[in-house]
Formats: C-alpha cells, structure tokens, sequence
DNA sequence: GACGATCGTTCCGTTTACGGAACGAACCAT
DNA sequence: ATGGTTCGTTCCGTAAACGGAACGATCGTC
C-alpha cells in the first residue's frame, strides 16, 4: 500500500535543486544520512518527525514548507473548485444539534467563486482581517473591510470575491445543523 | 534525550482532551495503536510522518495544528498593568450542549495579559492573522505566527501576549459546555 | 585514456517506531 | 465485595527508518 500520497519527495528535491546543493552536502549539514535523504526524495521511506526537522532546518524552511497540506483533509464542506478560494479547516466542533467548521479562508482578488446553495439551515459567519471582501448572496451580496464581519444563509447559491486589487483573509466559520 | 522540544506531545494531549475524547478512542479512529498515540503524548516517541498524518487526520485539523514551529522565544515579558487585549464580541451561537462566541482580538506587544480560569470544559480556539501571539495556559503558553491556529482548555489561569514588537490580530473561538 | 572527486542509489547491520496484548487503576453496576 | 468495562501505561516481537559503507555513473583535469 503507497498509501499516503504527501508528495514531500518531489517538494524536497525541488528546494534543494533550487539552491543548487546537492544531495551529499544537505544530509551532511542536515546531520542525516544521504541514504535517508536519497529515500525521502524518492518517496520510499516514511520519515520521522526528528528527520523532517533536521532537512527543514538545514534548508531554512518553517517544516510546514516541507508538510503542505497533502490531499485533502477530512474537510468535503466548503472547499469550492477553481482558483479564487482557498481555505484550510482548524477545528470541528460536534454538537448533538449541528456541526461548527471553523476555516482560514483566502480569496483571491480578481475572479468571481461561486458556490453552490448548501443544506437548508447552514449559516456562513466571516471576519475579514486583510482585504475587502464581497460575499454573500449572490443576488445581494455584503463587502466587509478588515476588522468588519459579515454572514448570511447559506442555503441559496453565494459568492466570494474582493473588492480592489488585493487578496483578502478572513476567517470562515460555517454552522451546518444536524441532518434528520 | 529531550535534544529537540517539540512539545507536540502536551498540543496533542489538549487537542484531544478539548474534544473530550479518551486516548483510547482516538487511536482507534486514527488507526493506530493505543502505544504509539500514549507515547506520543508522552513524547518519548519521534513519530512517523504517517502517524502524524493519522492523528491529525482523525482529529479534523491540519497537520500544522499539531506541528507548529518548535522552539518557544524565551519572550521575557514585562507586564504592566492595563489592559493588553481587546475584543470585540461578533457572534454568540446557542447550543442545547455549549455556548459558542465568536470574537475579534487585538493584542498590544510588550504586555502580558492574564486572565483567570474559566469554568472547566470551556475551551479557547485562536486563529492569527498579523502579528505573533504567544497564549494558552500560564504555565505552557503556545505560540502562534500567522496563519496558525492554536487552541486549549481555559479552566487554567491562560495569558495572551505577543512575541516580538508588533501587535497580534486574532479571531478567539470560546466553547463552553453548557453547566449541568 | 587514467585518475580523482563527487554525484545519487543501493546494500546492510543497528536502532527504534510500530501495534497487539497484558497490566494496574478507576469507575459503575449489581 | 465482585464482575465488567474503560481508562492510560508498559511490555515485547516485528517491521522499518536510520546512518555507514559500498556501488556505478558522471564529471573535470591532466
């Protein structure tokens, strides 16, 4: 079983090729072994958490430059296609009569992202803290500057886009009640 | 060998404790074995890749909740009295089980903010957006850059402050149980 | 062409992370 | 008290990640 597909491999080797140093010298100032590194990069070898910290030092990178969010976590909620929207799930929160998801969201200025209506009762809650974002409704949609926060139902079609030329971050934090 | 201090263990423990979920539970649902996830928490283990994966995984967070960046900034701080954090109360979601409210922190560098311990269950949720912070429980406070997220249980005297001269900006997520 | 140096991979013995099972403790029921 | 359940830790055999030392390939340099 390959199992997990994390792709840290070809992530790896492509930092240490674009700084040019070669594979013997990053696990010798990593203080690991090149056969370590040689399996990291090919993908053959389920690396330890000591190990990635060594390799993330060495090349000065935070580790999370090294463990990128692979696939997908569990996460089927919000995560729209096309490029305009991106957002990472934090927390889950379970409660007998609904489910919270709280999420860091980043819109990109520029485009349009439309989102399907979700379940009756789901409500969306956004605090912006970079940027201007316009979301909503997608026949009444709101703008909420950093600082400012915004929500609306989530059972009609919404959209998220920004407002001027920079990308907004916001926080993202969807009630969905329980089905049934 | 402490060598490297992660401190994953002790995020971990309070990661899961805050769900209210045994340790027992949470190997299983990650599909790993009840040694692996306790010596995990204990940190006398140097987890695989993998495990992480399936821990975080089955806990529903990115696997960067659980690995941030190690090595806590000494961040000798002075406090002076008067008010470091303000925030702004956004949203209050009821619940048959909790109470959920939903604020928009801001915290001045240079001061450490304490607060006294909640009521027990009641746990804190803290996504950064500009600025470092440095909170949680007085005695092991976590540190979060932006873009991280960081969370823990408040019935323990917690602090906010920030790492470095600037200040932090935060969303501040509170759940908690309703009494019975 | 021969040589030395270095490249990345593979081989291999040692170390250790893995999960199943056993453990004592705590809890709740009868 | 007693049996049954679940808690988190420890024990232990197995699987695999580790680093050192080989290996062939690819270079410059003489």
């Amino acid at each position: 079983m390959h199992g997990r597909e994390t792709d840290i491999g070809s992530r790896l080797r492509r930092l240490r090729e674009a700084r040019g140093i070669s594979l013997s010298a990053l696990a010798r100032s990593a203080g690991i072994g090149k056969a370590t590194l040689s399996g990291l990069e090919l993908g053959t070898r389920n690396p330890t958490l000591e190990t990635l910290y060594a390799v993330a030092g060495a090349l000065g990178v935070p580790l999370t430059a090294l463990v990128l969010e692979p696939g997908a976590p569990p996460a089927e909620a919000v995560h729209v296609p096309g490029a305009a929207v991106t957002a990472t799930l934090l927390e889950v929160f379970e409660e007998p009569t609904a489910t919270y998801e709280l999420l860091r969201m980043r819109v990109r200025p520029g485009i349009v992202q439309h989102s399907p209506p979700h379940a009756p009762g789901v409500t969306e809650h956004v605090t912006v803290y970079a940027g201007v974002l316009r979301a909503g409704p997608a026949d009444a949609p709101l703008v909420a500057a950093p600082g400012e926060h915004i929500s609306w139902q989530a059972d009609v079609p919404h959209i998220y886009s920004t407002v001027g030329p920079d990308e907004a971050l916001a926080t993202l934090l969807i009630r969905s009640p329980r089905q049934g």
